[in-house]
DNA sequence: GCAAAAGTGTTACTTGTACACCCATGT
DNA sequence: ACATGGGTGTACAAGTAACACTTTTGC
């Protein structure tokens, strides 16, 4: 077969699959679906669908988050939709025995959001859920849930999606400011700092973190009011800056 | 269309393209071959081809490698294969006009190898040569050439691809032990530090670059000998250690 | 001897870390 | 008054940066 030849390839179907991730009562949690129809019927999977003929792949990714969770989606290469969440490739997944039907090559993508509403069920999934990924990811296979949610490891090759869009997660907002992807658009130092804890599953030092943040020229800046919402002394709210890139980075603690 | 329905899918040409780098006099050098037909004839690539409908991508990826290079790759997931070279998945790249014959999706793996001799152009490619990554993505388009090399820019989106697989490259050496594949089985420390001036373009300082390398635990084992390949007084021999992440990393010097 | 590259020592400086301590609100 | 979280100061440890200096080869 001569490269190229627009004549003689053999036939793939190219799917999104999307890792939608959150902050929810300080947990890291991931957005699953139940699937509706075999193979893996009734299991959890990840939320996901064909790429169209005339889509590139992050508008296919795009889409598809729109449907499942009516976000709006905001490509760091595209000009700012307020309120979006951030999307990015995340890696290619082609092995010939993934989906037991046909040969499916599948582009995961990375999405970090806001703590959202409960998600809604939309298109063709027959149920929603956040599941906390140190649930879905856990070791001891079908004893960490809490009775009916669970419906043994997600489908396909998911859970192999799954954890390494929680690693890709875990290492960025080592070095960059991604972390402000999941939360609210104005925030306040704590609220950072939580997120950090929940994404890592450590504890920080507040008062090193706050210096940390708050040293870093344009990785925050002042909104203007403050806010008591997590209780105690009224806290400064910020915006994230426009500085992509935290240089030195922040330390994730050892173990 | 229902998602997963096996019947109706948009058919796509599943592809893998190389971003072999390679570090030769001081450049960081990039594998391209010279496209042998239409579209984009004559014109300078990436190497690849198609996947083929039994294989992995990861595998296609080393099939493609071990065709236009004779190296063997060696998969971190799979046991170690003497002298292979370090592969790796970079992203996937599949806008509906990237190739103006058909709907092609194409994912790119990374390869670092150490210096080697001058390509043998395997299979269809009509030419293959080491470009310097400077010239080829270099600004000033047209006139960095030495002359006959010259052809314009890269066919399709190949001078993105390259552009990535060179950033992947440039950031991932600081804080993992990848510059030891651009080395040979056994190297000096003096050697090493070339490799990162040359990935980086800058100049480090010797002294503490020694210190650095030879004071992380499990990045170096020394090999027992000494070189003076290199000149000046003899050099003790290294070879890469166990471990892949560098704790603190090296830092790469500003502007 | 001289140049070149490999290593070692030392010092100044920057950064992270672990605290003690004070501030401003809700109850 | 007290609990809760926000924010600042400070001392110590660790790591980087910039050098001077010695070692061992080839020419």
């Amino acid at each position: 077969m001569s490269p190229y030849d627009p004549s003689a390839f053999p036939p793939f179907a190219v799917t999104v699959d999307l890792v939608v991730l959150t902050v929810r009562r300080h947990a890291l949690c991931a957005l699953v679906v139940r699937r509706g129809e075999a193979p893996f019927q009734g299991r959890w999977a990840l939320p996901g669908g064909f790429v169209r003929a005339d889509e590139d792949l992050a508008g296919a990714a795009a889409r598809e988050l729109a449907e499942e969770t009516g976000l709006s989606a905001h490509d760091p290469a595209s000009p700012e939709l307020g309120g979006g969440a951030h999307l990015e490739q995340l890696a290619t997944y082609g092995d010939p025995e993934r989906d037991p039907r046909m040969r499916v090559v599948s582009v995961a993508h990375l999405v970090l959001a806001p703590d959202l509403p409960a998600p809604r069920a939309g298109g063709d999934a027959h149920g929603a859920r956040w599941a906390p990924v140190e649930d879905v990811l856990g070791q001891e296979a079908g004893s960490a849930g809490e009775g009916d949610e669970q419906s043994g490891p997600l489908a396909f090759d998911h859970a192999r999606i799954l954890a390494d869009g929680v690693e890709r997660a875990r290492s960025k907002i080592e070095y960059s400011s991604l972390a402000t992807a999941f939360c609210t658009p104005e925030f306040t130092v704590g609220e950072l700092r939580r997120v950090y804890e929940a994404v890592w599953g450590v504890a920080l030092d507040p008062r090193n973190f706050h210096r940390k943040v708050t040293g870093t020229p344009g990785f925050l800046v002042p909104a203007g009011g403050t806010t008591t919402r997590q209780g105690g002394r009224p806290a400064q709210l910020f915006r994230a800056g426009g500085a992509t890139l935290l240089n030195p980075p922040m330390l994730r603690p050892e173990i």
